[in-house]
DNA sequence: GCGCCGATTTGCT
DNA sequence: GCAAATCGGCGCG
């Protein structure tokens, strides 16, 4: 584990302040993707408490992104939590198996969303190992395995006690772009370099796109 | 280390 | 009926 790692871990709770409303409800969803390397993502579910830093992001742009279930202002069942006002979780089902925590943002009627794809775990969790040569917390799916997430979180306020995000001072990353991963049906949506996340961090998607990613300055 | 494939069920055409 | 914001196992080399 390198030297920044460490210095981060160490920093954690002294200075932990959880994210409010106003930071979710901006208009500029890939800046909030962006801003959410880093942050601490703390659920307090079935008595279990789970602290992790998010270490991978992607942003789905809504009705103008034909990556996300809300393009075109698409609302079903499934969808209808993506309008809520930001600082609201959407988790929903993929594969068939898999869930998939996403971070709502934007004002009421705008379906912007950030999924979280990759932490890295910090406190709680760890009994559940992930699958062998994989880092637990690496990759969407394993992020709610990890954090206890399922189909019973859509829609929860992400401003309360059991499941919410928290910022710490002096906690810098650095950040990389590159396309999204897993939307290439998406057509030129697909290109956008909407995934952001920490370089060469081993709790990111194991993924060839992380070799093409351009580092942020 | 890389690429292919099956699992499993919902959501929407 | 089919594709999906994924994962892990297998075969190959």
């Amino acid at each position: 584990m390198q030297v920044w790692f460490r210095v981060a871990i160490q920093a954690k709770y002294n200075k932990m302040q959880k994210l409010q409303s106003d930071f979710y409800r901006r208009e500029d969803v890939v800046q909030i993707a962006r801003e959410l390397i880093g942050k601490l993502l703390i659920s307090r579910l079935s008595g279990q408490t789970v602290v992790a830093r998010i270490v991978e992001t992607e942003a789905y742009a809504g009705a103008a992104d034909a990556a996300s279930h809300a393009y075109r202002n698409r609302r079903t069942k499934r969808t209808e939590v993506l309008f809520a006002a930001g600082g609201t979780s959407y988790v929903y089902l993929c594969y068939g198996m898999h869930y998939l925590f996403n971070v709502v943002t934007g004002r009421e009627g705008i379906p912007d969303a950030v999924l979280i794809r990759g932490v890295e775990p910090i406190e709680g969790g760890g009994k559940l190992s992930a699958g062998k040569g994989r880092q637990p917390g690496a990759g969407p799916a394993m992020v709610s395995r990890l954090m206890g997430i399922t189909l019973e979180q859509n829609g929860w306020n992400l401003v309360g006690n059991k499941l919410y995000l928290a910022e710490e001072k002096d906690t810098e990353l650095p950040v990389a772009v590159s396309p999204r991963i897993g939307v290439d049906y998406a057509g030129g949506a697909a290109k956008w370099l909407y995934r952001l996340y920490v370089p060469d961090h081993p709790h990111v998607t194991p993924h060839k796109l992380n070799r093409k990613g351009i580092v942020l300055v």
